[in-house]
DNA sequence: CCGAACGTTAACCTCAACGTCAGGGTCGAA
DNA sequence: TTCGACCCTGACGTTGAGGTTAACGTTCGG
């Protein structure tokens, strides 16, 4: 790493909410794991716009931003969706963001009452299937734990027969 | 299903070890879910051999072939492993069938006793795997209820606020 | 022994999720 | 202002996991 294109490195540190630290793609992509191509891909599908751009037209990634990419992998590797069904999600997780960021309009509760239900609910289905892909795993867990303890039993058998003479016990 | 090419469908009953039911690909393919082409593709990857063919040529399923196909796919959609990585899983299986099958040799102990461990190893790995995801998992399921109580929290604060009359509390 | 239902192989197609160039632009230090 | 490291878009290639179609063979009840 030579560092020849340092974006805005600043940590943010003085003042009450500075611009906060920006990567570049290749920094990112080291510290997330994820290529290059990947994180372009991710944005061509509408999962992941790095919220600036240089003047050339250089990706900056936020925090933020990287919290989310690994958010997506968390989904494609664990829970097996597809980026599509990722996309869904991530657009609720969109509005929450949006929430947050909106200044209090105070007028219009009934709107943010919508929205936030809306949220709820895809949180609640992740959620869900969370749960369901735990449930199945642990009944996977157990059957293993259960195939790993007979065939340690059959293979202290074998040595008992090796070491006292022959009998092999009929099962 | 009209039962056209019916196989032999004897139930396993009377006497000691029948020749169990065997089931052809349709029905095979009906009861686990998966797609006729999807056995054949399992076949060709050498993933799921059927245990018998007819004189034809028929592909002909055992129950334990069946009981295979459901793990198979768990490996998949479970885990997430790949078509290859589950192969070599299976092989350890096979070790396992193939062993159970072999006539209590008892001659070549220390052979039977490497097999054995091989086939422990192998669970192992599997259960390794299954662990991590489940630790994984657990960890997301925290964080989605952690974050569900929050929005929870902020809907209700927004309720009220429509309800009282104007004050939504700082945060 | 015939026909409907079922099965066979082989070849080609699709779709997601990237990988891999090619050709060119940008950044920042010297 | 130049150089090396870094980044951009666009286009095509690849891999995994099957889907689809074609042309033909098998089973078995009637």
């Amino acid at each position: 790493m030579v560092e020849a294109a340092t974006p805005t490195e600043d940590t943010p540190r003085d003042e009450d909410e500075r611009a906060a630290a920006r990567y570049q793609i290749g920094e990112v992509a080291e510290r997330t794991g994820v290529t290059q191509r990947t994180l372009r891909f991710y944005e061509e599908k509408g999962l992941l716009r790095p919220s600036d751009r240089m003047e050339g037209g250089f990706r900056l990634y936020s925090e933020n931003d990287i919290e989310r990419i690994t958010q997506i992998r968390g989904m494609q590797q664990l829970l097996g969706l597809t980026l599509a069904e990722i996309k869904e999600m991530v657009e609720a997780e969109e509005l929450r963001a949006q929430m947050r960021a909106t200044f209090r309009p105070d007028r219009e509760l009934p709107a943010r009452k919508a929205r936030t239900e809306k949220i709820i609910d895809a949180v609640r289905r992740q959620l869900t299937i969370v749960e369901t892909k735990l449930h199945a795993l642990e009944a996977m867990q157990h059957e293993l734990a259960e195939r790993l303890a007979t065939v340690e039993a059959r293979r202290q058998q074998i040595i008992d027969a090796m070491e006292t003479g022959q009998p092999l016990p009929d099962n």
